[in-house]
RNA sequence: GGCGGCGUAGCCAAGUGGUAAGGCAAGGGUCUGCAAAACCUUCAUCCCCCAGUUCAAAUCUGGGCGUCGCCUCCA
């Protein structure tokens, strides 16, 4: 089976052929640390995250890298305002992203560098731009001149007689000693206040793109496999990395380009300039974490995606879904006496099915039906066994199909505990819930209902659901 | 103005020439004092519009409309 997948290079689907096979080199542009991140900043790091974890389970060696942009002139305001230093500011949300990334599952990339620790490999790549020619130094900035490299625009599919210079509305006005327009910052002398560090042209800091190119040469190589970020970085983030990277070694940066989407409030991008957009802690605080994940994989990673808090409820039930299928093996394996050994054929083929579906650009989403089929299944057998003590499926059947479900979701990170579970039977006790099913039958009887209802709603709250079945039995298992 | 993406049920979404996966929501039923849970069941004669190619198109081609992103802060 190939694996495809749209590069934005070619805006084509390409089958992926690394450089050098099994090991693919994946970098993904990460955040500038000034704030706590959004929910599309949790896009785009659970969208690689799961990429890089598919990518190993089909049998690639996988070394993912993600930087942090550590200096910038938004760290700089922010540690202005709150009269603190740039260090303190990018090392306070550089914490707080893995907080956010741990409790979403997103696991840990192989490196993380940062924009002030690879201030070597920056000078070096600016030194070797001056020397080929293409770069200028002006006031003690360096600047790098675009017209000089002809495959400029050839991932945004611009030509530099189209850049519509201040198009967007952000023109820096102080950028006037560029030779054109285009032109853009690879060091940036420092303002007498500025942290700086020393270089060949001066006291000054790295412009933004330079980073990357430096990050991915010292860290990756030449060529690395695939670069990835969100799609607004296409230009000219990666362009201008594009530019600076290949003008020096005269090679590929990257074979293939892949972008995610937008996350999207009321039709519009969610960003920090437009003020719509929700915290990842804000979100936590309201949503399972995998009910975010499952959000974020539902959806076409390279289509706009629309956050609504309906959005959000409905995938929290899709959600319940999934981990009443996950839980079902720790709820029920004792019972079930799961002994027998597994039928690989049968596991092999949903799996086959799974990556069929998976391998075509990344298609979570049809990968996530074939979860569900096997979840409701088992939250149906789950159901029976708990409501009539049996099942209609052997125990050998649900074991393969509880097995290989854990295992497709362990792909996508999507795990179910059953802490929940415990954490609820430390507050009553088995014999205490007899005791109290009891009392609420002999007050049914004498059709004293409301007491009836309130015991069962006491029970609820300690995380107990009844079950009226006929014949007057009431049966009873924990909610999770 | 330039470049790129997208347009499938109430919502999300799969589909890559052979007659519309899946999820959420909603409706009906069984059960029930009610509820919850569970189980059964219904839900696009049709894929933005128009033309073309084809025995056959949601899928390919051309045109149109709508929408989103980028055009130097951006994930």
């Amino acid at each position: 089976m190939n694996l495809t997948l749209y590069n934005t290079l070619t805006n084509q689907e390409e089958i992926f052929i690394p450089v050098n096979p099994p090991k693919v080199n994946m970098y993904c542009c990460g955040i500038t640390a000034y704030d706590y991140c959004h929910l599309g900043h949790a896009r785009t790091c659970i969208v690689w995250d799961v990429v890089r974890s598919y990518l190993i389970w089909r049998g690639y060696e996988v070394k993912y890298i993600q930087n942090f942009t550590d200096i910038d002139d938004k760290i700089l305001n922010r540690a202005k305002n709150e009269n603190t230093t740039m260090e303190a500011i990018s090392e306070r949300f550089i914490q707080a992203y893995f907080e956010d990334m741990q409790r979403l599952n997103v696991k840990p990339a192989d490196a993380y560098p940062r924009a002030t620790h690879a201030l070597d490999g920056i000078k070096k790549l600016i030194w070797e731009l001056e020397q080929k020619g293409y770069a200028y130094e002006t006031q003690g900035d360096v600047y790098y001149s675009v017209s000089k490299f002809k495959d400029y625009g050839k991932l945004s599919g611009r030509k530099l007689e189209d850049l519509q210079t201040g198009a967007s509305g952000r023109v820096n006005q102080s950028e006037a000693v560029k030779q054109e327009s285009f032109d853009f910052a690879l060091w940036k002398s420092a303002k007498p206040d500025e942290p700086s560090f020393d270089s060949p042209w001066g006291k000054g800091r790295p412009g933004w793109h330079i980073e990357c190119s430096a990050m991915v040469r010292d860290m990756l190589g030449e060529t690395i496999d695939i670069h990835m970020g969100g799609n607004d970085l296409i230009f000219p983030h990666h362009e201008n990395e594009i530019a600076q990277s290949e003008a020096v070694t005269g090679k590929p940066l990257a074979r293939y380009w892949l972008h995610n989407g937008m996350v999207k409030v009321d039709g519009e991008k969610m960003s920090k300039s437009l003020g719509n957009f929700v915290t990842i802690r804000d979100l936590l605080a309201k949503y399972d974490p995998m009910a975010i994940r499952l959000f974020i994989l539902q959806a076409n990673y390279r289509k706009p995606l629309d956050f609504t808090d309906e959005a959000l409820k409905a995938v929290t039930n899709g959600w319940h879904t999934l981990a009443e299928g996950l839980l079902f093996g720790v709820k029920y394996r004792e019972i079930l006496n799961w002994t027998e050994k597994a039928n690989l054929s049968f596991i092999k083929s949903v799996q086959d099915h799974f990556c069929q579906a998976v391998d075509h650009d990344f298609n979570f989403a049809a990968g996530l039906a074939i979860l569900f089929e096997l979840a409701k299944d088992l939250r149906k057998e789950g159901n029976l066994l708990t409501h009539e003590g049996k099942t209609s499926q052997s125990s050998q059947e649900l074991g393969d199909k509880w097995h290989t479900l854990v295992n497709l979701a362990q792909i996508l990170g999507l795990e179910a505990h059953s802490n929940e579970i415990e954490n609820i039977s430390n507050v009553i006790t088995e014999s205490e819930i007899e005791v109290l099913i009891q009392q609420r039958l002999d007050a049914r009887q004498a059709k004293n209902y409301q007491e009836g209802d309130r015991i069962r709603d006491l029970l609820k709250d300690k995380g107990v659901t009844l079950i009226d079945a006929s014949g007057g039995i009431t049966k009873w298992h924990w909610n999770n």
